[in-house]
DNA sequence: CTTGAATAGTGAGCATGCTTATTATATCTC
DNA sequence: GAGATATAATAAGCATGCTCACTATTCAAG
């Protein structure tokens, strides 16, 4: 179980990453709100009439799954989609009463879910983690988006390609 | 950009953990296996012949899920399914030698892409940092799993349930 | 004003997670 | 040994991420 190798950061944040949003879900099970959507609604509520392309930016995902996204929380009756007068190919994004609502209510927890997650921490030590990862985040943040890196084929290593 | 409030731990958590998976896998991209895929192949490569109902138990994931998995990495020569001759339900899993070249490339990313993200973080803090984590899983460990306490229905706080 | 490039959103199809249900095989109890 | 129970794997179908391709609209250059 405590083998070593597999504390590395990497499984780690995963670990957590999945534990934490298990935990909301689990708390806020009565929304049927996914932590995913949560987040979604976290950024509307923040910008109401965003458009769709921000929300995306925002949660640094692509479009299309905001797009899908919406579609499912539309129809759940959370948000509602209007079209913008000066620009007719944006849908501007708004919150509706029940949207408000479950979003206030989830936002209720995310607290009491850190509390829980840093219980048995000192807050000396909790402001280096946060501050750690804040950290980590901009370290890869520099070390990501260079994708013409990889359009110009200068790999170090290389290794035979495997079908599929 | 820095408003504070998505600034909680679980959106920290989240984004780190997106980062690094991108960052691994642009690393490792000429081995064409996904990060997911990889965690698969650490736990087999750590334990081989090992079947895939205890692959899912330290994923902590599905068994289903391992099973798709494994269909696709069966098929693109990471990994071998073999019957086994004590229990026929089982299926033990071996890494190819495909596999075993692959793990052996891609584990030589993972301390490059941890030394990038913990750049300008004192060695201290970053041992703060991960022993941190570990904490955090622990904690949530133990008030995760209660899943009876949910079909208890005794919630604290209700909410007009949306439809879907 | 018109043409071309950029931007906002969506469709199709895939990977990886999930829940729920099914099949095959082992094991446990009587 | 027979029947109930448990376990290993898989099937079907959904959510959320992706890439690639497309349409509709706006903006920029001439």
């Amino acid at each position: 179980m405590t083998s070593n190798t597999e504390h590395t950061l990497g499984f780690l944040v995963h670990t957590v990453g999945r534990l934490l949003r298990k935990r909301l879900e689990q708390m806020a099970i009565d929304t049927h709100l996914s932590a995913a959507q949560w987040r979604l609604l976290f950024w509307v509520a923040k910008e109401e009439g965003t458009t769709q392309a921000r929300i995306a930016e925002f949660l640094e995902i692509e479009p299309i799954s905001v797009s899908r996204m919406l579609d499912r929380m539309e129809q759940g009756g959370w948000v509602e989609r209007r079209t913008d007068v000066n620009d007719r190919r944006v849908r501007a994004i708004f919150l509706t009463d029940l949207g408000r609502e479950a979003f206030v209510y989830v936002k209720s927890f995310v607290g009491e879910v850190t509390e829980e997650a840093f219980a048995g921490i000192s807050k000396a030590d909790q402001k280096i983690i946060m501050q750690g990862l804040e950290r980590v985040i901009e370290n890869l943040n520099s070390n990501i988006t260079s994708s013409q890196d990889v359009e110009d084929g200068t790999e170090a290593k290389t290794l035979e390609s495997a079908p599929q």
